[in-house]
DNA sequence: ACCTGAACACCGTTCAAGT
DNA sequence: ACCTGAACACCGTTCAAGT
């Protein structure tokens, strides 16, 4: 389908793939029904590029490699990471990348039940971090205002607040996105699902 | 400011607050930069709506607690949970509800450094959860989409999806969710921050 | 039968003009 | 000095009319 050309569009609209195909924008209604199942189309369609990790290293790194690069991925399209979070893409790339997780988590073995669980909230804590930097050009003036908070906080009324402030604003992208996966997979592997 | 008779629109849009305080959109722009700011004062003035949790049971209830009710305000306002992933408050409602979990995990026993990256690990997961949900009335048929497809996949090519497909949809909202906060905070107790 | 132009109902943001 | 009407540049979606 022509949702293909979508991937070097800046922004996904309606409108904007509607031109880019010279038409009306009403025509893309007899392909997909709304714009959320555009989204979700040309997400999976990027999910294709990603490709397979190299099979070195243990199930935690190759685990936490295949999701720094979906993450990676979202990155460098932030107009969808922001959608991918409503959007579900229900395409052939996402079940792969599906049974990619549950393979790793079950080649570490962590038991069946938790290892489904888990791996939406994997997902989820991905999509979360691309989404949270697709906020453009204000997301600076936000992280700005919020570091500045949290640095004039008084330690009377938030003194927890004040003894981390350091801790609370530090660490590199990478790092703290390493840290997060790596708490995850600790936390599924260790909590049983109800029942 | 005014921004409070926001909280009982159903879209907040700077338009429509506009006419609900009879002006035009333009005059909100001496009060707020843009519609992220206005959407995180709004933010920040719901958080205060939420209340302190009951002191009983142990950190780990109380902190699951906290969460459920900032979780449970953010379904409430569907319009602003998708923003509250991007535009970060820095009012004093957010800073108390950071102090409040950073106590929470320091009286938990978690090392200070783990507890700060703990903090932004967990609102992101609430915050998300919320947003997730917040795709109106479209999200249902994404729902039916990614189930169908799960359940037709073949366990030839996708086995781990095949064996697990109940489980992969199985349990309510909320026991998703305290599975995920309870496998949040194991694995913020257990993981080392870098250095 | 299939496609789409044009219209409708919204948005955010800016800026010149008003008090 | 402070506020805002009106305009600009976008959106998604529908539906009647065209081929």
């Amino acid at each position: 389908m022509a949702v293909l050309r979508a991937d070097g569009l800046r922004k996904v609209t309606m409108r904007r793939l509607a031109q880019e195909l010279d038409t009306g924008p009403a025509s893309l209604y007899v392909y997909v029904r709304n714009t959320a199942e555009l989204h979700a189309a040309v997400l999976d369609e990027l999910l294709g590029t990603i490709g397979p990790v190299p099979a070195e290293g243990s199930w935690r790194e190759r685990l936490e490699r295949v999701l720094m690069a979906y993450t990676g991925m979202l990155f460098e399209h932030p107009s969808l990471a922001r959608s991918a979070l409503t959007a579900w893409p229900s395409g052939p790339h996402y079940l792969n990348l599906i049974e990619t997780l549950l393979a790793l988590l079950d080649e570490g073995g962590v038991p069946p039940a938790q290892a489904a669980w888990g791996v939406d909230l994997l997902l989820q804590q991905a999509t979360a971090t691309a989404a949270e930097h697709a906020g453009e050009d204000t997301s600076q003036d936000d992280w700005d205002a919020l570091t500045g908070a949290l640095r004039r906080v008084s330690d009377r009324t938030h003194p927890r607040i004040a003894a981390l402030a350091d801790d609370l604003l530090s660490g590199a992208h990478e790092a703290r996105l390493s840290w997060r996966i790596q708490a995850l997979i600790t936390g599924i592997e260790r909590t049983a699902v109800p029942q």
